[in-house]
Formats: structure tokens, sequence, C-alpha cells
RNA sequence: GGCGACGUACCCAAGUGGUUAAGGGGGAGGUCUGCAAAACCUCUAUGCGUGGGUCCGAAUCCCACCGUCGCCUCCA
């Protein structure tokens, strides 16, 4: 049994060998740093998250690098309209970003590569295209890659470079070129805009150019597996191809995962549409940051997702299950012997997870395997058939799924607070002692305060709610 | 115009040739409970866009049609 993932290229799923057996590395297309990242955009970061914490999972060793592009047009332009340097808006939205990354649980990149950190690689790699004749200067001083000298230019994406739009789409370039489907490495320098003095002249590097430098520099020539958004086959990684290849002579990367698009309203989420919803946005409205993170990675990665309120009160209510459960197993008192059913239903269900999880990342069929578990666990805590080390075990088992979910409730997150905690003392008090108007009470004070508590055999358990229409 | 996906219940979404079509949400009924909640049980697609075809057998393969979306442009 191994990993099996799609390749974009050869448009099949096809096992995972890492050109170093039991490492894998992986590049991901990260964010622009001009403006606060949308759910869309984190759909794609997630998507690459899960494929990091699955391979882990299964025991690879993972390299991941995750660029951050802090140098392009919007960027320029955002910065001029509030009269900042790049450096200063880039900071803000960048830490705006890895904010939103740790709320949604985001395993951290190993590497963060910065663009404009990388300028001397980009120029390297600018200059072997230059000696190798991919690449040539104009007028202006900015240089281009020359689609006519990469035949196979178009793979990716399957495009026939002849049959593209040129003067529909492509159209009136502000930099002159020799033929208007090459795309640019290196923009000369412009009155007003940032630049860099370097041996190729003075300028800013290209989009492409950007990403090909930083997943080489940390990743080597060639690598297992780069991620990004399918908006991102043509041009973007169709460029990379042409000008990492073309300037160092071997493969690229092995294995291209493109993930599908958010979709709100019927269409693709993103700004242009103007049907973004912001990560803060949404958790501002009370939203819980796991139930956010399950709705946008609860489906397979290369089919569109729909995002939605009831795609996220469905998430809620989904992770407010697993938190029903871990609840109880946490409250669980037993006295008696083993289940000897639990080993099996554990087993089991870890097998059809690494199954479905095998297959292409089949995260769906994976989540299926959990509920399942999730139902016969809590009819064993429904028998009283677990030992006391029974609920441990499958509190582990659930914990251990979860590496790669990170969907439950952080064991290290914070006890209750102490005036609620004072609450929850005088409503077990007031149980006891049979006042049910004051123990009703209290839990609806409990309520309002995003708590919720619940009757049990094992006595009064609480958790957080999930969003503002549970409390 | 070219290329590529997709259309499964009220919603989201698995399943890519073979017993009863996963799972989550929602809805109905029931059990348990001081009440509530949670949980559990039963029910909620004889059918998988439509029409043909191949096959002993198709949601799954082929053809046509209808519809939706994406890429060909900045975009995760």
């Amino acid at each position: 049994m191994s990993v099996r993932l799609h390749d974009t290229l050869a448009g099949a799923v096809q096992p995972l060998e890492p050109l170093e057996p039991g490492h894998v590395r992986i590049y991901s297309c990260g964010p622009t740093v001009y403006g606060p990242a949308h759910v869309g955009n984190f759909r794609s970061f997630l998507f690459a998250d899960v494929l990091v914490r699955y391979l882990r999972w299964r025991g690879l060793r993972v390299t991941w690098v995750m660029n951050l592009t802090d140098v392009d047009d919007k960027i320029i332009r955002g910065a001029a309209a509030e009269s900042i340097g790049i450096d200063a808006l880039a900071e803000r939205h960048i830490a705006g970003f890895l904010a939103d990354a740790a709320t949604l649980r985001m395993t951290m990149p190993d590497v963060l590569p910065r663009a404009t950190a990388h300028i001397p690689q980009m120029v390297a790699l600018v200059e072997a295209l230059l000696e190798r004749g991919h690449a040539y200067r104009t007028e202006d001083g900015s240089i281009f890659f020359r689609i006519a000298s990469w035949p196979t230019y178009g793979r990716l994406a399957r495009l026939d470079p002849d049959a593209m739009r040129v003067g529909e789409r492509v159209a009136a370039d502000e930099y002159s070129k020799d033929d208007a489907r090459d795309f640019v490495l290196w923009k000369a320098a412009k009155p007003g805009e940032p630049s860099w003095e370097t041996a190729i002249g003075s300028g800013r590097p290209g989009w492409h150019l950007e990403c090909s430098a930083m997943s080489m520099a940390y990743l080597g020539e060639s690598f297992d597996i780069h991620t990004g958004g399918v908006d991102l086959i043509f041009p973007h990684h169709e460029d990379e191809i042409a000008q990492s290849e073309a300037a160092t002579g071997a493969p690229f990367v092995r294995t291209w995962l493109h993930c599908a698009h958010l979709q709100m309203g019927g269409r693709k989420m993103a700004k242009s549409e103007g049907n973004i919803a912001g990560v803060s946005d949404l958790l501002a409205t009370g939203l819980a940051p796991r139930a956010l993170r399950y709705a946008l990675i609860a489906a397979h990665y290369r089919t569109g997702l729909s995002f939605s309120d009831e795609s996220v009160s469905a998430a809620a209510a989904a992770v407010a299950r697993l938190d029903a459960l871990v609840a109880a197993l946490l409250g669980y008192h037993g006295e008696g012997p083993d289940d000897p059913g639990l080993p099996a239903a554990i087993a089991g269900a870890r097998a059809a997870f690494g199954v479905a999880m095998d297959d292409d990342l089949g995260i769906s069929a994976a989540l299926a395997a959990v509920f399942d578990l999730v139902r016969d666990l809590n009819r064993r805590i429904a028998a009283r058939s677990l030992s006391g080390a029974d609920a441990a075990r499958a509190l582990d088992a659930l914990r251990d799924l979860d590496r790669v979910l990170g969907l439950l409730p952080d064991p290290a997150e914070p006890p209750l607070e102490a005036d609620l905690q004072v609450l929850l003392d005088e409503r077990a008090a007031a149980r006891s002692a049979r006042d049910w108007a004051a123990s009703d009470h209290l839990r609806d004070a409990l309520a309002a305060r995003g708590i919720l508590v619940e009757d049990s055999r094992d006595g009064q358990r609480w958790r957080r709610a999930g969003t503002p229409a549970d409390a």
C-alpha cells in the first residue's frame, strides 16, 4: 500500500516515489501579500497542509516550503496608495496571513521564503537562461523568456501555444517583446517602483521567476511535489516549468498537485468576482476556527467545494459531534474490564482511513471512517462497555487520526475561566441538591457565555460552542 | 473559438462494472433523561441530468443531447 497522487502533468493518479526514499520535498505557492487572504486561498493552503500532515502520519519525512510573494504589481500599487513602502505593506499582510494560518491550524512550513530575500537566486536563473538562449532583453532592459525556444511549452495546461488567443486577452503589454506570448522574467526599473541593482540590470523579478528560484533554492533543481490552485496551472506553473528546466536542464517537479476552486454562489471565490470571504471576518462572527477548517478540507481537493452559510453550519455541527465524543471520553468513568471489541474497531477505522487517504487524499471517505468510529465509540459509551483505560485508548486513537485532520479540541487549550468554573461548581451543587430551577438557570447563564453544559451518568460535562447559533 | 472538469437524496458530498448507493448536515418518529442537551435506534435516492448503446450485469464504459463550472488574463 502506498500513497498515490494525481499529477496534473500526467493527468493520472500515480504512486508517490520520492526522489530521496522516505523524504518528500514539497513546494506550495503561497500568498501574494497585498491584502488579506480569503478562505478560497486557504482552501489551497489547507489542502497542502493536509497533504503534509498525511505524509508525515504515514511516516515520511517532509520538507515543506511555501513562498511569500512580497513584491509584485498589486503590492506596489497598494503601497503607493497608502504612501508607504512595499515592505511595510507586505509585513502587515504577512502577519495577517500567519495569524490566520495558525488559527486554522495550518502546519507551519519548514521554510517561508520571501521573494525579496532571493533576488540573487533569481538573477542567477535569468543569467543561465540568457546564456542558453532561452531569454532575451528588450530595449527598456526588461528580460523575457522566449517560448519559441521551449518546445514542450503548454504541456502542463494542455494548451497549444499556437492556438492561444493572442491579441484578445494577452493583448497589448506595457513592455515590448518579440512574441506576445513570451512572459517576463525581469522587469526593468521604472520611476516610482522598487528595483534592485543587479548583474542583469536594474529592475525587479517577474512573478513566475520568484517561485522557480525559491523552490529550487530550498529543494534542489528537481523535487517531488508542487502544489497550488488550479488557476495557477496556466500561466504560472507552465512558466515555472519552462524557465526552470530551460535553465537547469533537469526535470523540475515530479508531481503537480492542483486544488480546485472554492465556490461561492456558484462561482469561484475570487476578489475579481467580488464574492470573497475573509478568514478573520468569518471568525469575527463567532464561527469556530475548527469548523471553518472542516468546511475547507472536507471535500476532495480536486473537486469544486461549495462554501455557504449552510456548508459552514454543517461543518460546525460535524465538529460539535467530535467535540461531544471527546468530552464524553474525557469524562468517562469505567470500572469494568476492557472492551474486547475495541481494538478491532480502532484498527479498522485506522486502516480504512489510510486506504482512503492513500488514494489521492480521499478525505471524504477518510472522514466517513472517522465518523463510523465516532458512532461505534458512542455506542460503547452508551453501553458502558469501556474500561477507563479503554476510554483513554479511544481518545488516543482519535487524536492519532487527528494529526492529519487537525479538527479536535486542543488538549492544551485553556481550562475553563475561573468565574465560569464557579458557575459550573454551583450548578453541580444545585443538581445534587435537586434544585432544578437553580440548575437550569446556571446552565442558561453558562450557555450565554458560550459554554454548553450537558448532564450524563458521569456527571456534568461542558464544551465550548462552535458557532454563535449554538450559544 | 480551443482545452478540461462536473451533474448522486432537502443541502454538502463519497462511490469509476457485480450482494442492502459511504459519511456529514437537515427533517420525521422513538429510547434514555428531573428538564434540556448529547448519545443511540428507525425512517428520509428501487435510484445516481436526459435519451440511446455495450455487457450476464452500469451511477460507474461508449455516443448524443441538456445544464453547470473552470482554464485560455491578475488570481490559491
